[in-house]
DNA sequence: AACTATTTATAAGA
DNA sequence: TTCTTATAAATAGTT
């Protein structure tokens, strides 16, 4: 994105890889305070440098991306248990989700198993949609828990 | 940074703000991919949608990132701090067997999608067994985020 | 989901 | 690091 293309590869002089880094890690927060603010998103980044120094930043804060986790669907908050009862009500929320998930999986293999009984039966790609439905899902509910999981990690590790 | 420059504020437009959502999540998760992979540096990035739902991408992995946040300049675990690491733990296993689950699947999907490409094709019941094996992995996995909530629901009453 | 006119981000260079 | 500038990349508006 400069005077030339450069190849997306792990740079091995150092002072161009902590130039890049510096430069890049503005755009990031830069990209990341954007999103939040065109699309009122809460937004967190964190990491480590090249050097290994952690780095963090969030929009409208980091540690408001992460709280809020924590504190989703709540009326009030000041009792100190909120914050696992909320944890406790992800979980169970996404546990329904795999439910369903797992329902749906039920009814595509159903589905096959039908077709596999009629012999010369001509292939037609409405499974690989149902599967690909189910994997979209899957995809999320990945996303969730992997949120879920950081959410409790970070929150209970405040920096 | 397109046809025309716009004012960083919130989009009040619901379907411009969704697609804008959508397509800078992209670019910022891209951005953090090649600040990872120039400088071999952790990033992670999460949040939560205009719609409340909660996204998160890591570079190499957003476990990988968040493991060594947690664990980054921590000396020794203190005796109060050990049910919850293994509720992260608990968590984080969850998910690594969510993310196996959905790699199994998404070869399934590409097996069969090989064999659409293909007129003709004599079925077998290959792909049917695979799909029983995921729905089985899937159950487990359910079963065990449901002992996880469980152990969440009892952790949170002594304290 | 694609397509471009523009705006932004940034690789080099100083 | 900071500034400049040529160029690559991202994306707003549109279809």
């Amino acid at each position: 994105m400069g005077r030339r293309k450069i190849e997306m590869e792990y740079l091995k002089d150092k002072d161009a890889r902590y130039v890049a880094f510096s430069k890049r890690k503005n755009g990031l927060f830069k990209k990341a305070s954007q999103l939040s603010t065109l699309c009122n998103a809460r937004v967190g980044v964190f990491g480590f440098t090249p050097g290994g120094k952690p780095f963090a930043f969030g929009s409208p804060t980091f540690q408001a991306v992460t709280n809020e986790y924590l504190n989703e669907g709540k009326g009030e908050s000041s009792n100190q248990n909120v914050a696992e009862n909320s944890e406790n009500e992800n979980l169970i929320s996404l546990n329904e989700q795999l439910m369903d998930v797992t329902k749906e999986l039920k009814e595509v293999a159903i589905t096959k198993d039908k077709k596999g009984k009629v012999p010369n039966i001509s292939y037609d790609d409405l499974d690989l949609e149902e599967l690909q439905k189910v994997k979209a899902r899957l995809k999320e509910l990945h996303g969730d828990i992997e949120a879920a999981s950081s959410m409790l990690i970070l929150a209970k590790e405040p920096r």
